[in-house]
DNA sequence: GTGAAAGCGCTAACAA
DNA sequence: TTGTTAGCGCTTTCAC
């Protein structure tokens, strides 16, 4: 049952029923009752594709994620893009993903440009320099990027976790604890998130006047072998931390190897606190009591990223429109149940 | 630049212009050239709403992610979808993310097959006596299950890793290399991919004669924790395994702590096998080589399964289409680096 | 081998 | 408040 259809049976022309539909103000509310109920019981749906070319608009954003076909998926990303669906799908947008290479992503830019399949999309894991920005600034197509490039000086919009002040808290957590040497395991940090985590960390030992030692500062990839050689390293030397902080659940489980190896018990010789974007996948079940917790709401992130991005192309002069999450601090004991606070 | 304007500056019609584009045969190659040529150098790039109107195909495939808002993304629903992706892209296809949980579900079904969004549908994790299947079937939308309904005997086309010989062959090399006493430390097994894989390790216990031990079996929920508590039962057993079957590199963790725990070596005292859907994840650093793991590549599944997909929209003749996949075998050892091999 | 013209199913300016 | 009419930009018959 098409629109033509409808208004035939109603006896109507296809303009009112349609207007009637879209709850435009002019028309009849007795009318637009009637248009209504034989909608919904010719089971009448609009075609989109039709709706799509009248009003020009695709209503698809586009995430066109950074990947090469070696790479692994970052459930990063499927988090972060299943709160942005859930935005979509309120609003009657759809979701079209991508892939791309270095090399193929400035093409897919351009046609998606040229050919009109998104209304606007979302950059991921913005790089330093990210020429993203910049094409998609003369392109015109609105767009919010998840994360930020900070040697881009432009007004763009993004959405950003405050990763500085994340590891800040928890480091003045620790100190606060009475900790003094505070190990920090942390992933590349030729990527920005790291390093924003890094400088977080000194910030607060800063404050503190305590002295930062790169003897305590490890990075490198989020793997539990890594976790394991940082920490045994650490425990090594000559000024051992009584603490760790660390990015990631896995490497947080390599620490706990190595903790367990140099014959001390978590929670009474040392503390661990994990700042993780993924804890959420491996929280399920209670799994991590004995450390920690700081849990990085990416979905969250995902669903407000995605609204700010359907605010901009309704009222392109809102933009550009700027988010920094906040982390939610979850304290756990090795004692009792996980309980929530705020440092 | 659209259709009509390119016709103009060529002085042909739109139709010529279409129909040179689009290859159709009875184009003269001259004036085919002459407009391609054009049609390069003005950027012209069809309206994809025009043509999904005008051809009245979506040119879309919608993936409809089973989740309801709480559950945390699963990575091999990324890795499928990557996979998928591919596919899509080199066919000229998008893919459309959708949410829905239960209760959402038909609705959403009926609106894509009502309204045209997408020419097929990929359905994840099928449930037992799942019924989007007889849905799909009702409302005449191609689509292909990620995985089977043992329960459903009608003919449907689907895509699975056959599980239960993956974890036969992985408990067949056990036994080759002399273990006796096999600990299966497997998932949820109201899950079918985790029952076939307990059939698959049964099937070759009973093959050799080996009398299977129900503590010898553990199941539950891919944590850290459950195979550290898993193998700690196991090992206090009064028949204690030498061998671990894991389903999880997570799960494989808690194992490796609890094998530490009881004073044993792994690779010397005991095996340890991980047969693991998301092991890619975690693969990327030769994180692993004190274990045997074997890798069941979820993203070659989405690939293909994204192929069946738009073979059958193509020649709906073609179906039902089905596919088994095979777990290629990835042998490690504690000693050297990581080699390939099949059982 | 090329073109004219009629759609695809909707929206939106303009009239009434 | 409703209807007439003209698109949106493409594909596809049908005629030449």
């Amino acid at each position: 049952m098409n629109l033509k259809q409808l208004s035939l049976k109603l006896g109507l022309s296809q303009t009112t029923v349609s207007r009637a539909l879209n709850n435009y103000p002019e028309v009849n509310e007795h009318t637009r009752e009637r248009v209504k109920l034989a909608a919904l019981k010719h089971n009448y749906r609009p075609n989109t594709r039709a709706t799509r070319l009248a009003t020009g608009r695709a209503m698809t954003i586009g995430h066109i994620l950074p990947m090469n076909s070696t790479e692994t998926f970052n459930p990063i990303f499927g988090e972060f893009i299943a709160g942005a669906v859930q935005a979509y799908s309120k609003r009657g947008y759809e979701l079209s993903l991508t892939l791309a290479n270095e090399d193929s992503e400035e093409s897919i830019y351009r046609e998606l440009a040229a050919n009109g399949t998104v209304d606007g999309v979302i950059v991921h894991s913005p790089r330093v320099n990210d020429m993203r920005i910049p094409l998609l600034q003369e392109l015109n197509i609105p767009f919010v990027v998840h994360g930020r490039d900070f040697n881009n000086l432009s007004d763009y919009s993004w959405l950003d976790m405050n990763n500085r002040r994340a590891f800040y808290q928890a480091t003045k957590l620790l100190i606060d604890l009475g900790h003094q040497s505070i190990c920090l395991v942390n992933g590349r940090e030729t990527l920005n998130f790291a390093w924003r985590r890094r400088l977080g960390y000194l910030d607060a030992l800063g404050d503190e006047k305590i002295a930062s030692d790169t003897a305590l500062m490890h990075t490198g990839d989020l793997t539990e072998s890594n976790g394991y050689s940082a920490a045994t390293k650490a425990l090594a030397n000559g000024n051992p931390p009584t603490a760790f902080l660390v990015a990631s659940y896995v490497v947080a489980l390599g620490v706990r190897r190595a903790i367990h190896h140099a014959g001390l018990e978590m929670g009474r010789d040392i503390s661990v606190i994990i700042h993780d974007d993924e804890l959420s996948y491996f929280q399920n079940d209670g799994d991590i009591p004995q450390f920690t917790a700081t849990r990085l709401s990416v979905r969250d992130g995902g669903e407000l990223a995605a609204t700010m991005l359907l605010d901009i192309i309704d009222e392109p002069s809102n933009a550009p429109l700027t988010a920094l999450m906040e982390a939610p601090l979850v304290i756990g004991a090795s004692t009792g149940p996980v309980k929530s606070g705020t440092a």
